[in-house]
DNA sequence: TTGTACGCGTTATCAA
DNA sequence: TTGATAACGCGTACAA
């Protein structure tokens, strides 16, 4: 069904039914009855292809996601979620593609074959080629994170220094006086992973300020790890009082490692940082910690980008969000004696 | 750039550029070289919307998923990463819908304007109007999950059913007598989710066999609902002393109502069900279950959608699959006094 | 072995 | 108010 045959039923020539459907130039009430009544009849749709080809657009955008083999974060799933509904709100139709590296096949398609109008990049890294890939090709795109250079790149990100040197204050401001970062995993944080590294600095320089003992650890993206991470600190540091963490995916793991040492959250050890609200919510007691607004981000990196699109020279923006940080349940005053009362319970 | 810009370049027709790279005719090798070269220093691809165009097929599938207001599952996730992976590993691109209803104009564009060439349809309820739509478009398609009437199409899905049975038979030869079906959201159950109906059917088939008494509710698809649903479970039901479950996301809400009611897993309580491997093995302990094959699931749908796109007309295949029930810790023999115990503990 | 010419479905432009 | 025609970029039957 196309619109040759649409103008053949209708008895008009195939412009006037474009005419009649894009309203662009004026259409005889009685003519656009007769197209109408015919597209009605046959259930016709222009054809998105040929659209594409002859409008130079797509009316598609490509979410770049991390391969699936490293399974993806919840607030990271959150974050598809909201993308594709949020263009889905202003029809626009999302490609994935999975991939981490530069050679990936299908960021190759997506970048030179003009499959997309443009891209959003999501996790990021320090150094990350891919970008420099889609600046050559001129595509349009969008960073969820930012990379260690670019003030040419457009992107979004959340303030990750800032939030976890304000919740080491927060420890701080408790009486805790040595407190462990938990952060992701090694993979990432070898690669230079921006959220990773900039939690780094911020812990650093909080620890710094108010003449704390600070350790960090890197620590897998599940429960599991969580635990074992926890457990290994809980034996190695026996003066740590807190926790402060970017690792949302190992929250349960935390949880389950205070929970089997006799610690109980927060009367004998404080846990913070930054996550979704959902884990937070899910953590018993509900933890205090930075909501990331994945939501709000998708949205908004949908919105740049198109507003890109409209204007590629236009310089580029950045997001910077620094989400308010909910006090729930999960801090409180610190245990001078956080070893012997744990002792106690066994 | 356009493939005659790259004819010009190297001197020779765009025929003779399209045949160097498609290899669909000799071409000598000193012009190929010199092709290539000009392809390389400018790094030629062919435009995707125009080969489709004139190909009549875009190379990309479509996958409809729930809309992400209702946020999704864990082991739907988990398929949406193995579908993304497993067409990238055969060069298909994925487009994302994100529409549960039939007028969904994401849906709509998907279906009436050619963007796919098939379509992979998640959640599919036993009464699903887009599997009509899908029908009468012509549009190869592969279903997760099965409508009521299914001879027609081709799907892929779980025995839930022949699961959960099985399940509560292994309670009772435990010893329980009354045991519980933790089925999906009222939502989900009310629309005619095809899972909880045939977890429903598989349940009291085996209630009924075992002459066993047995309870059905549904719950939210989340810790919170799994733990309000539990607490409500053990007030009313005294007698009690098993749960089988379809509902994975409700599995941290189970374990913390159990834990708070003082009742140690399996001793005191026995919990099984059907739910993805990760949720399975961060239960405490270890859940005894089917675990859902989400990687499979999802390579399995891609290459029976590309079988269904070469031939359309082949009579639709049905993959119902039956994953082992991996036996882990999470049952146990029956305790006759479950209530007494906990009261004890109190 | 290479070049010419056409068509895919749509829309802008020009002509009537 | 409407119709005819060209063009988007590619693939390929056909001619040379």
């Amino acid at each position: 069904m196309n619109i040759g045959e649409i103008a053949h039923r209708a008895g008009v020539s195939r412009s006037t039914v474009s005419y009649a459907l894009s309203g662009k130039r004026p259409v005889s009430a009685g003519t656009r009855k007769r197209i109408q009544d015919v597209i009605d009849e046959l259930g016709y749709r222009p054809n998105a292809t040929a659209r594409a080809l002859k409008e130079g657009r797509t009316r598609t955008i490509g979410l770049v996601i991390p391969p699936a083999g490293s399974r993806l974060t919840h607030m990271q799933l959150e974050f598809v979620g909201s993308v594709v509904d949020a263009a889905a709100r202003v029809d626009l139709d999302v490609l994935l593609s999975p991939s981490g590296g530069d050679h990936d096949r299908s960021f190759e398609r997506l970048v030179s074959e003009s499959r997309v109008d443009g891209v959003i990049l999501m996790e990021i890294r320090l150094q990350d080629a891919r970008v420099g890939r889609l600046h050559r090709a001129g595509l349009p795109y969008v960073g969820i994170g930012h990379t260690d250079d670019d003030w040419q790149m457009c992107w979004i990100d959340i303030d990750y220094a800032g939030l976890i040197r304000h919740s080491v204050h927060h420890l701080a401001d408790l009486g805790h006086r040595h407190v462990a970062l938990v952060s992701r995993s090694p993979e990432l944080v070898t690669a230079g992973y921006g959220p990773a590294r900039r939690a780094q600095e911020g812990f650093t320089a909080a620890i710094r300020e108010r003449g704390m003992e600070g350790v960090e650890v890197m620590c897998g993206d599940d429960a599991r790890s969580g635990q074992e991470c926890v457990e290994r600190l809980l034996r190695d540091r026996a003066g740590l009082t807190g926790i402060t963490t970017i690792n949302e995916a190992a929250l349960p793991g935390i949880q389950r490692a205070l929970a089997d040492a006799g610690l109980a959250v927060p009367s004998d050890f404080s846990v913070t940082g930054v996550a979704g609200r959902p884990w937070a919510e899910d953590f018993r007691p509900p933890l205090t910690a930075a909501d990331v607004p994945a939501q709000d981000m998708g949205e908004k990196a949908v919105s740049l980008l198109i507003e890109r699109i409209a204007a590629p020279q236009t310089p580029p923006r950045h997001i910077l969000l620094s989400p308010p940080i909910s006090l729930r349940s999960s801090t409180g005053a610190a245990r001078a004696d956080r070893s012997a009362h744990a002792a106690a319970q066994v």
